[in-house]
DNA sequence: GCGTCCAGGTCTACC
DNA sequence: GGTAGACCTGGACGC
């Protein structure tokens, strides 16, 4: 089908007019919508944020030219429904703009028939097909991945919930209510370490994102460039591990979100999970795991994620 | 309510 | 190259 948008209409919230536009993004073949919000724990750090009664995934974007627009996101037949609001009408090249963010978040120009079709021959990887799995959401830029990816870190995942929600609640813009965008690498750069620990909460991490920030806002490190990178995964994976805070776990997983699945991305829980499934609750090396799926091959980062999280699909979605 | 212990990855110093 | 200890927070637990 082709993709259409719908004409403008006003709305209120909290007593501010807003203009609401509605798109509409064509979803490839087999595309998981629900399967895709939650392959990960992304959906619920904000600015994404998951309405079960609603059925909807909503996203605040901030722009180009500093418009924040809040996205709704609902599941079509062949594509997505965004119902977009904003505090002014939006122009063609935005409409795209928001189009083109969502389509990297959810993955849609990602090929995976390569992926599929190893999942189709392979028995205990079937269900991966029919339930639309394998594309793992994560935020429009890399900047905001590698944040978020930092501060999940040696810590709890609410720990990791706070300190996103501060990030977002005193350094984002806020567009109504307590809806705030992800700050970017200026707003980040500009605060103290103290702040950073006093009221983000993000503790000794603090330096290593001011150090992030401060290279991606100065101009000396381009994130954004990693996801058409042309480099082997093995010097991607080398250039994300040199950052400050980002270890085998975190670069392994960046990896991930950048469309290379050479690494596993092995944490605490994983581990776990890899030991209930296959190994009666007995601990094992890293390298037994890694030699486990290395038949995958480039996919084997993947393989393993699904099947780690495949009682998700099963329970459609605990959390 | 308070104090203590522990889990969670990464960095750095040291061997 | 491998290892120990520090880093910080929040939850669990005992008192």
């Amino acid at each position: 089908m082709t993709e259409r948008n719908a004409t403008d209409e006003p709305s209120y919230v909290e007593g501010a007019m807003l203009i609401t536009t509605n798109l509409s993004i064509q979803t490839p073949p087999h595309f998981g919508f629900w399967s895709t919000v939650h392959s990960h724990g992304w959906c619920a750090l904000p600015p994404f944020h998951v309405d079960k009664h609603r059925r909807t995934l909503t996203r605040l974007l901030d722009l180009r030219d500093g418009t924040l627009v809040h996205c709704e996101l609902r599941d079509g037949s062949g594509h997505i429904v965004v119902n977009v609001q904003s505090h002014k009408k939006l122009v063609d090249d935005q409409r795209e703009e928001i189009k083109a963010s969502l389509r990297e978040a959810l993955r849609l120009r990602e090929d995976l028939s390569e992926f599929y079709g190893v999942a189709r021959r392979t028995p205990r990887y079937r269900w991966v097909h029919s339930a639309g799995a394998g594309r793992l959401l994560r935020a429009p830029t890399v900047f905001e991945d590698v944040v978020k990816m930092i501060c999940t870190t040696n810590c709890s995942w609410a720990l990791t919930e706070t300190v996103v929600g501060n990030l977002t609640r005193f350094l984002g813009k806020q567009f109504a209510g307590d809806i705030c965008s992800f700050p970017s690498a200026d707003a980040l750069a500009g605060v103290s370490e103290s702040f950073m620990r006093r009221t983000i909460r993000s503790g000794y991490r603090s330096p290593y994102l001011l150090e992030l920030a401060e290279r991606v806002a100065g101009g000396r490190l381009d994130l954004e460039s990693w996801r058409s990178s042309s480099l082997p995964s093995g010097d991607l994976f080398r250039e994300v591990r040199s950052i400050k805070g980002i270890g085998d776990y975190a670069a392994g997983n960046i990896l991930k979100l950048l469309g290379r699945y050479d690494y596993l991305g092995l944490d605490s829980w994983v581990r776990g999970k890899y030991y209930e499934l296959h190994k009666r609750g007995r601990r094992v090396s890293d390298r037994t795991i890694e030699r486990h799926y290395a038949p995958f091959g480039r996919w084997r980062g993947l393989f393993f994620w699904l099947e780690m999280t495949r009682e998700w699909y099963k329970q459609k979605f605990p959390f």
